[in-house]
DNA sequence: GAGGTTACTTTACGCCGTAAGGAGTCGCAA
DNA sequence: TTGCGACTCCTTACGGCGTAAAGTAACCTC
């Protein structure tokens, strides 16, 4: 299932993400969970078993039901909206311009990769309708301080904002789905790859005869750090490649009038 | 529920996508179904559905039950990768590269943009495990052989076929899934995303002031396209500024040594 | 202490993917 | 011609999911 970002009541939502609410003294029994802690038990289980994680294990590691969640959120989707915005607070505010804005816009995509690393689940969180949460408003003003500083003007610089986020994100979702599918059939991810690869190779031998740029592509491989599997190196070197392709486009734009 | 590709047995998986398929003579009764039936009904389903169409759905639209799948298909996450492959056969295989190859690319991000429009779900499968279909080939051949053209190495090349690929679906999963998501609720998608910035701001009305940059970055907006939706021009800008600055950055790497 | 509000549980409903087993259909060998 | 085995498709059922509904016990205010 797809998970889409807050279809609940908008309102609800919004308070939740940006804590409006009210401490008032109630009456009743004493709150034994808080929104705050059932977020992070929804991180720490999606952080191992993805975002197809169930209310029921939230609850379980809070030592309830999967009812009892419902008296702090209203559903699944308002609470992954919340796991998202959460989780975003990891990340830095802020970055030094002193060296200019490209080593402060590379610092964020790097940061932003190992966050998308740290947490796969957050790839799977539709991108479509904003969370609109305060973390992730953050995120991205720190992006744009980064590149404000160019001098560039808003219309040019929404396409970039977009441009760097959806590569890194795009990046990301390579290798760390990639771990995670592993994770979760339990199933190294090299050994699946060669599988696959290794039977297409035996059904279709004219392969590289067939997709003869594809091929080419291929030539020459080094690992970037021979400690990380295959895979990894490979993701990374796509990674700060396309990056440094990327943000030589932004600084020909600066450049340019 | 995150759909990772192909988690099946690898040697059946390749098989159906590459129609390995021996069309000797069988007993029993004649098959009333075939796999392209089930997969042109299947995405169908998930085009009006998105990714979390069930099995029941398109054994309906078949005339048949959800089990009468399971003799063509192993299941549904090898029937996912069937579709996504099969829905890539819509896409142009070359391109003219008679005016260079920024055109070309051009042309091939766009026509991405446009299918990723037409099939939403296909942005729900997972990126990780390359479904490694026929048409998934041509499609990554097709980019291959217009950057080849360039004249950079492969190692260059990888990273930059793979930032246009992440970006041409980061930027269409924007819009393409706003419209999914709209079209699963009921909801118009403008009225959920002025719901919420309604909100938003009644609950936080220092938001301006709060993350300048980001105000700074929404200045001076101006419609492409009339006829189009907010969000979707929004989109659309986003995308042909964001391609523009990529490729200048191509550009600049075909300039130097 | 009564009454209302709240935290949390139990139970249950309708979905989902799909395993298991059975009914009917056909090609082929005896 | 008949029977067998392979095959398609069905019905039934299982264990999972998110969550609605209703009940129980804790707590504050009056």
């Amino acid at each position: 299932m797809v998970v889409y970002a807050g279809q609940g009541d908008p309102r609800r939502s919004i308070e939740l993400l940006w804590r409006a609410a009210g401490a008032e003294k109630r009456p009743g029994p004493k709150p034994g969970l808080s929104v705050d802690a059932i977020v992070d038990a929804a991180i720490a289980v999606a952080d191992e078993e993805g975002i197809a994680f169930s209310m029921r294990a939230v609850g379980e590691r809070l030592g309830r039901t999967a009812m009892a969640l419902y008296t702090y959120v209203p559903g699944k989707n308002e609470l992954v909206d919340l796991m998202y915005d959460r989780a975003m607070a990891e990340l830095p505010t802020s970055y030094p311009l002193d060296d200019g804005w490209r080593p402060a816009a590379t610092r964020w995509a790097h940061d932003m990769w190992e966050f998308y690393g740290r947490h796969a689940w957050v790839m799977q969180v539709s991108q479509a309708r904003p969370v609109l949460g305060p973390h992730e408003f953050a995120v991205i003003e720190a992006l744009a301080t980064i590149l404000v500083s160019t001098g560039l003007p808003g219309r040019e610089l929404r396409g970039i904002v977009g441009a760097i986020n959806y590569f890194v994100r795009g990046a990301a979702q390579t290798i760390a789905e990639a771990r995670a599918a592993g994770g979760a059939t339990g199933e190294a991810d090299e050994e699946w790859w060669y599988a696959r690869s290794a039977v297409l190779l035996e059904i279709e031998p004219d392969l590289e005869k067939k997709f003869p740029m594809l091929h080419l592509l291929e030539q020459d491989r080094e690992p970037i750090d021979p400690e990380l599997p295959y895979l990894e190196n490979d993701a990374l070197e796509n990674f700060r490649n396309g990056l440094r392709v990327l943000l030589d486009g932004v600084e020909g734009a600066v450049a340019k009038p």
